[in-house]
DNA sequence: TAATTATATTAACACTGTTAATTATATTGT
DNA sequence: ACAATATAATTAACAGTGTTAATATAATTA
């Protein structure tokens, strides 16, 4: 009954925390179910008394990810003051990010999904996430008239779309060639967009 | 000597004809070496006597659809006025095509490449493409003054790196749902660039 | 026509995800 | 505590994947 539940999310853990490191390590290249299982300390069938299939586990990873990635971002942006210029620093931090752990951008925005069936939450959280990072500073320029909700809501869409569109062209298309060039670029496109 | 060279070429024309059915039609998910081979009328091994990996035939198609989006562009921009509303448009069809063949986006995209040898001027002919079909119209507006060199240069970059992280989120997590959502939250965001 | 070279094919390897059958473990009732 | 039962973990198997080596076939040259 409810030590039951508890057992089988001590499971779970086992085999989410097995993904985690292969995630953040080999990436999205190095998981298999026998690699997971084996990290785990099972064999690769007990897999699947516990998730559905890889993907609904791999996917259970997305939000302690996010959790991370938050905490990089925060200690990044200490000093950084209220406003558009900290939104700057919140998209640049979580880029960098992704570049630091290609993995989990692959896992966040390249991984196919063939039945969204459940996972329609993770991919809402996904979906959302960088809105919700800098959720407090566009609310403080709309309360300090910098802008209009209409235009933070664009401001807030381009962002979203423009920093996995760079990271995309960087990661998977080594377009530029280095990081300095790619965050020079990424400054760039940013001023542009909250200039406006 | 020559004769070998053409014949060489032909064979390598089996194949590539063999993928670009299977990426137009199941996609990129449709692939593999024996399902080229047989559509190609030949075993899975004859293909390692042409091309390297499979990856390096796939990627051969990229100049195929290229010309074959460029052909769509061109008939869906057929009235509209030079300028930023020909850009636009441009943009559009272009994302319009990738939508209407999923797994061509995938290959230009998604798919990784772990060694460029090589495929160095496909990388380069895939980032450019947007650049490239939009190419006389930002010089129009360069010419008319609507723009500096500088100006349409973050404009383009713009608009290269939002596209893609458009169709990323909407053919791969589903976002927004429907196409004609879709569809306004391209303008609304490319009214946006283009405005500025 | 016979010998040689070039090309195509099959067999094999090491992987992949997933399921069914089997074995081991834990829980229950007596 | 022991036997019967339920639960959980394992191995075996299947149908795939890309790739390479060995083999068979076809074409070319002497």
């Amino acid at each position: 009954m409810d030590n039951k539940a508890i057992q089988e999310q001590r499971m779970r853990e086992y085999f989410i925390q097995a993904t985690r490191e292969i995630l953040k390590g080999e990436g999205l290249r190095g998981i298999s179910v026998r690699n997971i299982a084996s990290k785990a300390g099972y064999s690769y069938a007990t897999l699947y008394n516990y998730f559905k299939d890889v993907k609904e586990l791999i996917f259970e990873c997305v939000q302690d990810f996010q959790d991370e990635c938050e905490e990089m971002v925060q200690s990044e942006i200490q000093n950084t003051p209220q406003g558009l210029e900290r939104i700057k620093a919140i998209t640049m931090a979580y880029m960098k990010y992704f570049i630091q752990y290609q993995g989990i951008f692959e896992l966040f925005f390249l991984e196919g999904v063939v039945d969204m069936s459940g996972k329609k939450p993770t991919i809402e959280l996904i979906v959302t996430f960088l809105d919700r990072l800098c959720e407090s500073d566009w609310e403080y320029c709309i309360s300090q008239n910098q802008l209009t909700k209409e235009q933070a809501e664009i401001h807030k869409a381009e962002l979203r779309y423009v920093a996995p569109g760079l990271l995309l062209f960087y990661l998977n298309r080594k377009h530029p060639e280095s990081y300095n060039e790619f965050k020079a670029l990424s400054e760039r496109q940013l001023n542009f967009i909250l200039k406006n």
